[in-house]
RNA sequence: GCCGGGGUGCCCGAGUGGACUAAGGGGUGGGCCUUGAGAGCCCAUGUCCUUUAUGGGACGCCCGGGUUCGAAUCCCGGCCCCGGCGCCA
């Protein structure tokens, strides 16, 4: 059974103490509870007419003359009647689909309760990261409490926005000029990086056991609806005109929906994906942020991690794709941190989001490179994917969907140029992992070393 | 884009206005049989509702409307798939 129609029906507390969690508003648990019952009520009475309809109507063949007209009409009378309570009814069964569907994730217990971003909670660090000296008390504030290890240093490191101009590995502005701003134009040296990134990635999660996959770049409204919430649709997605299609703002959305409709097998579950697809995003909520550079850009190309899983053992993944992001990073050498993302910070989506965090030193912050959440039933209900004992066997419930950002490539070269340059040379280092993807084009870098 | 054919359960496939069962086969789960396996036989195998019943009921044949006492079946609109032509990286 659906989670959240679960525990409206058996334990509505819990889904009120979730939106009080979420600062969402708790009263819309009572009017989905009060929707239900009176949707049941009118179930049960139409579904006990139309009984009683299929009963007279069945026997009409059979009948002649006096009583065949009796039973027509009687019939006509209460198929009038139903066709009338089924307006109603019809008319409940939206208002309390509506409303049901609006209802958030219940986030998990594990998830720290806060209003919004500053009330994130790192829960674990790695590498060590250069901290210079102007950017120390900010640093301390925000990781100063936690088990942190870190170097201060009186270098000035220079943002990737400008270190790309500089070297002539983008252009931004004349991409500004042609399609706007958030958008790129990346030369050479940082699209075979880019290259290599998406390679190494693919290469990791294959060894790791996922299925490579390149999925629709494009959707149907109809499973979109059922992999986001309807802010997502705001503020994310591009429409396709006069078409009813939408461009994907991560892989995660086609890998959700390939299974739409379906009843997987217990033995077959957990399904391993690695979607590589291209993402668009409008930014719409974020005017005025990060905009200069690629950091936050309308397009880039991303590589997905998306598990279906038993429910019972959704968590176990959890912590399992958080930790390969983890093993990523950790192979490119950048120091990150792992924050918990806190209850009013969490997308409708998500019943709790991990965010693996990259220390940018010219920003002197840690900033979002991974994302990675467990939906629970979100939206396997939405997309009606279920499991079963075996193959064709009636379903057991729905399975659990998580996914995780493995590489976003804009992000991650950010990164890379930010934490490998070096000034005395002017040249950005290739992280160790990525060289044996660059070797063979070693003669025609201009910027990248290969050492 | 145009013309033609099609869409039935987990799969194949019958059914073109009314049998209180969507035939039949396959798959899957369980049982019987067997020293064991196989074969064979039996049962089960969509969703929802029902103040919980070895019970009862509604719905379900691509989706949405309509006609009818009654629709998988007839009508209208849409989507998708296959073949042919056109266009095309």
């Amino acid at each position: 059974m659906w989670s959240i129609l679960y525990y409206l029906r058996n334990n509505p507390e819990k889904l009120r103490w979730s939106q009080r969690a979420r600062f969402e508003d708790e009263n819309i648990i009572d009017i989905a509870i009060k929707l239900d019952n009176k949707w049941r009520k009118v179930k049960n009475e139409i579904d006990q007419m139309k009984h009683k309809l299929n009963i007279v109507s069945r026997k009409i063949p059979r009948l002649k003359d006096d009583e065949y007209r009796r039973a027509v009409k009687e019939a006509r009378t209460l198929s009038n009647i139903i066709k009338q309570k089924e307006k109603l009814l019809s008319d409940l069964s939206l208002k309390r689909e509506k409303i049901l569907r609006s209802i958030p994730n219940i986030i998990h217990e594990s998830v720290p309760v806060g209003r919004d971003e500053t009330e994130n909670r790192p829960i674990r660090y790695w590498g060590k990261p250069k901290v210079s000296k102007k950017f120390l008390d900010l640093f301390l504030k925000e990781n100063g409490k936690y088990n942190v290890k870190y170097e201060v240093t009186d270098q000035n490191f220079i943002g990737h926005a400008d270190l790309v101009e500089q070297l002539g590995l983008a252009d931004v502005r004349k991409a500004g000029q042609v399609a706007g701003a958030r958008f790129f134009y990346l030369f050479t040296d940082l699209v075979l990086l880019e290259m290599a990134l998406i390679r190494y990635a693919i290469d990791f999660l294959l060894r790791k056991g996922f299925v490579l996959v390149e999925p629709p770049f494009m959707l149907r409204r109809k499973p979109l609806e059922g992999v986001i919430s309807f802010e997502d649709f705001e503020d994310m997605i591009y429409k396709i005109e006069k078409e009813d299609l939408y461009l994907i703002a991560t892989a995660e959305h086609p890998l959700a929906a390939l299974h739409m409709n379906e009843t997987i097998p217990k033995k077959d579950l957990p399904l391993l994906y690695a979607g590589i697809s291209p993402c668009f995003r409008k930014e719409a909520g974020a005017h005025g942020k990060d905009t200069k550079g690629i950091f936050r850009v309308h397009q880039f190309i991303k590589i997905e991690q998306f598990v279906y899983s038993l429910p019972e053992e959704s968590w176990e993944w959890h912590e399992k794709l958080i930790g390969y992001a983890e093993e990523i990073w950790r192979e490119l050498e950048i120091p990150y941190r792992i924050v918990n993302i806190c209850s009013g910070d969490l997308g409708a989506v998500a019943a709790k989001k991990y965010d693996l965090e990259v220390w940018m030193p010219a920003q002197g912050k840690y900033r979002e490179m991974v994302s990675c959440s467990n939906t629970t039933d979100y939206q396997s209900y939405r997309l009606n994917i279920r499991y079963s004992v075996s193959r064709g066997g009636p379903s057991e419930g729905y399975v659990h969907t998580l996914n995780s950002t493995a590489i976003a490539t804009t992000r991650a070269l950010t990164a890379i140029i930010e934490n490998y340059y070096v000034p005395e040379e002017k040249k950005i280092r290739v992280p160790k992992v990525l060289k044996g993807y660059l070797e063979s084009y070693s003669d025609l870098l201009n910027v990248l070393v290969l050492d």
